[in-house]
DNA sequence: TGTTGGTTTTATGCTACGCTACATTCGAGT
DNA sequence: ACTCGAATGTAGCGTAGCATAAAACCAACA
């Protein structure tokens, strides 16, 4: 029997409200696991996971196994082939999303946070707030679709507002189409699109990309003003074709 | 040599970056200390803080010796006679009250809580918010002195606008006073006080206590409505002669 | 069928509290 | 001063929660 199963589990920390049977450590894995899986849900393997959060395979199976156990299962675990998120696990999966996002949002436009910085504090608080709070900083923005760098906000129900987007990098040069949205992951890039007019809603298409994998020449907002882009930001920029 | 010195802490929680050494529990021992101790800054003894946080007086110990050899102290701690609190520890414990009372006063204010609950949210959420936040939610407030309560958010510099108030039970009969602040432990009592109208600044004097410490009949508001007041409701409220 | 990655098991470590049981000290009242 | 009970301190231990390294173990593909 796994040494987790010694007793039955009296939580008792502060987060317990937001989410009675969690942690951050919980959270991130479902994170993890509903973004590996993308939309089509397939089975994620360890490895994958291990690489994502930046710790071993071993403590991957670890908590997977944990997961797989809880009442109800966060996840479906099969020995040796992946998990994928129960229903409850998408559910939470989800619901910290829309935390993430709605937090991100709420920090840009009523807290006037510049928009690299809402990251690393949605990130933290996204596991503490309530659902009361949700809702109502949720009412006070007007229940919105997206977040500040474009990613889709789901709804209370789960659902979420789809996008066809694909990364710069895939379109298809002269192809004309709008900024979708951006990665929020790195501070510095942020800056960056910002400084360059990169946001969501901009215009945007490919002159061409320079020889030998060069960066992407672009032509860009209103006044198609000409700009070089990086192979690797041209990746961390969706677009949908219009 | 006491076991939590075995090895240097690398900690590395989500909470760290609002609170490099440390944690909800130390968090919630500082806060005890420096209430227990008052305006004078007594000794306080670890059995006041096992009471007041429900734990054993082992524990406290425990607790104190960890916090007061920390670098930097947090604590100040005297064998067998008490602790008070460091230069640190007070700005750290300052820093969470103001946490708290911004947070309440946010909650309130902003985002339209009942005063009833933002007691409960804002407990949770004063370990995890980060001094940006703080800060931008101070401005959005216009710098407040007093959270919904009543209380007074310690400022920056850790300087707390004082009041000379005394527990409505204290006053004089007949003697014209204002409401300064009300207990916002029980949220019960707070919808009961709102229904009274019993709210900071409000107009109070007591008319009588009734025999054998019965409850108090007091004046309220600018209708000078007759209202009557149990033991416990006039020791939770503070007024202020006026 | 053998190699080889990814996976799982096992045994452990570590932090961060909390607790019990027992030893000690303080200090108030005689 | 002395004594005795309350408050403290010490030692040892328990648990929750993760994480790890090393070794055993699939399973898929050439």
């Amino acid at each position: 029997m796994p040494k987790f199963l010694t007793k039955d589990p009296p939580p008792n920390n502060s987060r317990a409200a937001a989410n009675p049977t969690g942690s951050e450590a919980i959270d991130d894995y479902l994170k993890a696991i509903f973004q590996l899986s993308g939309r089509a849900e397939r089975l994620v393997q360890s490895k994958e996971i291990a690489d994502h959060l930046d710790i071993t395979s071993a403590s991957v199976t670890n908590m997977l196994q944990k997961l797989a156990m809880l009442q109800p299962p966060l996840v479906t675990y099969e020995k040796h082939h992946g998990v994928k998120l129960s229903t409850s696990g998408r559910k939470r999966a989800l619901e910290i999303i829309r935390h993430h996002r709605l937090i991100e949002t709420f920090l840009h436009q009523v807290l006037e946070y510049p928009w690299d910085e809402v990251h690393q504090e949605a990130e933290r608080l996204e596991h503490f707030i309530s659902e009361r709070f949700e809702e109502r900083i949720a009412t006070k923005l007007g229940n919105p679709e997206f977040d500040p760098h474009g990613h889709a906000i789901p709804a209370l129900d789960g659902s979420i507002p789809g996008h066809d987007a694909k990364a710069l990098s895939q379109l298809a040069a002269g192809q004309p189409a709008h900024v979708a949205s951006v990665s929020d992951k790195d501070p510095e890039m942020l800056r960056y699109l910002a400084a360059l007019g990169v946001s969501p809603g901009v215009r945007i298409a490919i002159a061409e990309q320079l020889p030998f994998n060069g960066p992407y020449r672009v032509h860009l907002g209103p006044s198609d003003q000409t700009t070089l882009l990086s192979e690797s930001l041209a990746d961390a920029i969706l677009v949908f074709a219009t």
